[in-house]
RNA sequence: GCGGGUAUAGUUCAAUGGUAGAACACCAGUUUGUGGCACUGGGUAUGAGGGUUCGAUUCCCUCUACUCGCC
């Protein structure tokens, strides 16, 4: 279950979500767990960065390790042992971004998607229905809807076709979400929440009647436990073929969504995109940049000490941070912290110059300690956003 | 001491009587519902001296260094 209010002062949401398997607050940000781990991380670091939830993939860990090992395992919290919360996402973009990119990778009709495993080639078909009774095995508490995420290049009516072809699949996502809750017998304190996720490209007009359409969809299943969609994710790239941020989709999209719905960016974004669609009004983050990124020596690096930052300070542009490359050869010699304002723990004991001898030496440790510390930026600022 | 071989980028190797290439390394950039060490771009070299030639990294001589074999 979940709550949302908006605070008193500031316009701005606040959001409390209750799972039996901990109490979050939004907004927040989670890492990509995509295969069920957390690069180079182990779950006592993501802990320590102040992880709350972790984002898995239902395409990834059905291909490798496969759902009949996680079950036999006892369910993906067990076998990855995280206590904390998990969200799935659906495995469309996944697939899609596989077709889109290589035409023989597979192919789609209404049904759903076939498509060939890049791990051995071997022949799958996702549908609508299989996606969510994934996300049920998985044993998640948050789960996606599968859709259709068409590229941001795609026509107008390419790109309706995308959101039609979305919304189909969110009928029969829920309604296959209902059947496997009465079929395992799952409480309605237990139920994982379930998001629909809202296509429509660079087209505002197809973003509103996505939304409102998913909003029908919503009501036309509720029952004494189920009052609508439970969130609404935001669909495909938020950014143009130029790669700018499309602020006007992001912050219209937002209010096309009901006011006591979660609303969850999908894969937002930089820390200026994730505060731009928080003061939009959106809820829930995940991305790859802090891990990413880290693996490959760029670090997030406080102007100032965060709690010298306040959420008026993010919201008006106020830069907080810079990012650093550790390879340059300029911190060869450079003996500082690396970030005198963070107190992970590659920050209060390594120096620029030994963390740069980690990556010249291309030793895991490297990427660790960077990942390690950019998931603290990342949750630290958050935390501004909650005033917490 | 005698005989042979080699010498090209930081390294390991190509090629050529007329603009010297690659891999790795190095330097920099990119990264947005993951791309595990990825992707894009960049700089850098003919051991020294002499000769032949319009022109030599290439052919010839000397030296030096390394290397192999023999005594």
């Amino acid at each position: 279950m979940f709550e949302i209010k908006r605070r008193k002062k500031g316009e701005f949401r606040e959001g409390k979500i209750i799972t039996k398997n901990g109490v979050i607050f939004t907004p927040f940000f989670m890492p990509d767990a995509t295969r069920g781990f957390v690069k180079f991380l182990t779950n006592e670091d993501l802990k320590i960065a102040g992880v709350e939830t972790l984002v898995v993939n239902t395409y990834h860990l059905y291909l490798d390790p496969g759902i009949e090992l996680i079950k036999k395992a006892g369910g993906l919290r067990k076998f990855i042992n995280w206590n904390g919360l998990l969200l799935s996402d659906s495995g469309g973009y996944q697939v899609f971004s596989l077709i889109h990119k290589n035409s023989q990778g597979g192919k789609i009709t209404d049904e759903g998607v076939i498509f060939k495993s890049p791990l051995d080639g071997s022949i799958h078909k996702l549908t609508p229905e299989k996606s969510i009774q994934i996300q049920f095995d998985l044993g998640v508490d948050m789960m996606v809807c599968f859709d259709d995420p068409p590229p941001v290049s795609f026509s107008w009516e390419k790109t309706r076709q995308a959101v039609e072809r979305t919304l189909l699949w969110a009928k029969r996502c829920l309604m296959e979400y209902q059947r496997q809750l009465k079929k395992r017998k799952i409480t309605k304190e237990n139920r994982p929440l379930i998001f629909s996720v809202i296509q429509g490209g660079k087209y505002l007009d197809l973003r509103e009647y996505c939304a409102r359409e998913l909003t029908k969809i919503g009501l036309s299943l509720k029952n004494e436990w189920f009052f609508g969609w439970d969130g609404y994710g935001f669909g495909a790239r938020h950014l143009d073929e130029q790669g700018n941020f499309m602020a006007e989709v992001l912050e219209k999209t937002a209010s096309f969504i009901p006011e006591n719905a979660l609303r969850f960016a999908l894969g937002v974004g930089t820390p200026e995109d994730i505060i731009k669609c928080f003061s939009y009004g959106w809820d829930m983050f995940d991305c790859v940049i802090p891990t990413r990124e880290g693996r490959h020596g760029r670090l997030f690096i406080w102007k100032d000490k965060p709690e010298n930052f306040s959420v008026s300070d993010l919201l008006v542009g106020k830069k907080f941070y810079f990012t650093i490359n550790i390879n340059n050869e300029k911190y060869k010699n450079d003996f500082n912290v690396v970030d005198e304002n963070c107190d992970c723990q590659l920050c209060s004991k390594y120096s620029r110059s030994y963390l740069r001898h980690l990556f010249k030496s291309n030793d895991p440790l490297g990427p660790r300690l960077a990942s390690l510390h950019n998931l603290h930026f990342y949750q630290r600022f958050m935390r501004i956003l909650r005033q917490k």
